[in-house]
DNA sequence: GTAATAGTGTCTATAAGACAGTATCCG
DNA sequence: CGGATACTGTCTTATAGACACTATTAC
């Protein structure tokens, strides 16, 4: 199935939803007790660009839409488990992200139709993957490119879901320079040019490749030869490297500023 | 009164508690709902000591323990919103923050004795104030310098509040090297020796006054000039200068790093 | 051959750290 | 006067960015 980048019905009010909010309104009502979600930005890098996981949701509200893998969290459950819970429930992505950290938790009043919902956003990067298997509770699911997302429409991804991937891009953005996050986007062995594509997909910018050679060789840390050679490609074979035991980096591996 | 650094009572499981316990873990049983509270971890500086606002729990659970001020989040209540609004309610403090921001959720199952409890914890900067008036529902309000905080020991603390307060200085001190956020803790107008004290109080450690003053005037957009000059203390009148428009800092302050 | 990648070396500009030295004010 | 703060200037070192150049491989 060739998913569709508009949802098929006119906006989360359709036919058929009125009961839904309906009920989840009576609950709200009697107790005026709110309810807490996870919610999973998970990101990788599938041929050089930088891919958000998403599902298609199969219940209302926002049937039909797009939406961030995730779900309520149990009594006793902590909510970074949930995530992973709804992960592997919904894509079928059942390998713990070599990376996973809460982002924020998103309160606004009126973010979802049915109650009062506090969404605690977690951030998690994957090496590359297989194309993920949709769950019973989910019609698709699929890794989107993020220059096809349209992150600043709002309505044309559940929920409030277009702007929690904008601040976990951002996070992602903001990390690779002073930590040593670029390496959970790459399966052990890798070379410096595969470390380097990571930096150019998440930031979306050419790096100078001697440059950033000489960068990441000089931060201590940072990664460990491992004393292969890539089966060679296009040129000269690569020396590989495993990731190394620094978390953050020191020097920093800048990104380019706009000019003053 | 002097509040003592150590609660009266042995623990949170103390008579007359169990009451507490018995009436929210029935609430929590009927309808296996969540509850969610907004904690305020606000800096400031004071003689030049980083320090912390705290309450000093007037009910159970915890009762007698310092704990940040904080409360449950209302039904139709932005979380910050509650965070500000429990903040002049315990501690009188109605300043709006020159600074807040969401600091993280806590979420462990277990952190709160009475039922299932989400924190938002919002962090937030203020520049010197007088002191706080304690307000109905805490038994007493102050600012504690961090140093005289037995933050390794978590059970002197109310919940889990000396692990937020360590994020929340640790988010503080990361962000006075990339961002503006250090002119929060001023009133205008301020010299360059003030900001500088600020950097020494937040980070603990001596910065070199040449250094720094040359850093600051060539960040752009940190300090506008106002051309004044302050009233004379110890040695020559400083100029001053009020906040300028960046938020960001480029180039960084950085602080000392180990050495490697 | 060309094109692309890996890797080395070098030059320049910027910024950080250390430090010398002057000016001004309080006590 | 001594001690503390404000401020200027200079020297060294580390890093970033730009670029030239060689080597290896696919096509």
């Amino acid at each position: 199935m060739t998913p569709s980048r508009r949802p098929p019905g006119p906006g989360p009010d359709r036919p058929g939803e009125s009961d839904f909010l309906a009920a989840y309104a009576r609950r709200r009502n009697e107790f005026d007790l709110p309810a807490v979600t996870a919610d999973a930005v998970l990101l990788t890098v599938r041929d050089g660009q930088l891919s958000v996981l998403l599902v298609q949701r199969a219940e209302h509200p926002y049937r039909g839409y797009w939406a961030l893998p995730g779900g309520f969290v149990g009594p006793d459950e902590p909510a970074d488990a949930a995530a992973l819970r709804r992960l592997a429930e919904e894509t079928g992505v059942a390998a713990v992200p070599e990376h996973l950290e809460q982002l924020r938790t998103y309160d606004a009043p009126g973010r979802d139709p049915r109650m009062r919902v506090f969404s605690i956003a977690y951030l998690g990067l994957l090496p590359g993957l297989s194309d993920p298997a949709p769950g019973a509770q989910a019609a698709a699911a699929r890794f989107w490119p993020l220059d096809t997302l349209p992150l600043d429409a709002a309505d044309t991804l559940a929920f409030d879901h277009a702007q929690i991937i904008a601040d976990g891009v951002e996070r992602a953005r903001a990390k690779l320079e002073y930590t040593s996050l670029a390496t959970a986007f790459v399966d052990e062995p890798f070379s410096v040019g595969d470390l380097r594509r990571v930096y150019e997909a998440v930031w979306g910018e050419k790096l100078h490749p001697a440059n950033f050679r000489r960068k990441v060789l000089a931060t201590p840390g940072f990664v460990v030869p491992t004393g292969d050679q890539a089966a060679v490609g296009r040129g000269a074979g690569a020396a590989l490297y495993r990731r190394g035991t620094s978390t953050t980096l020191q020097p920093a591996i800048l990104r380019r500023r706009p000019t003053r």
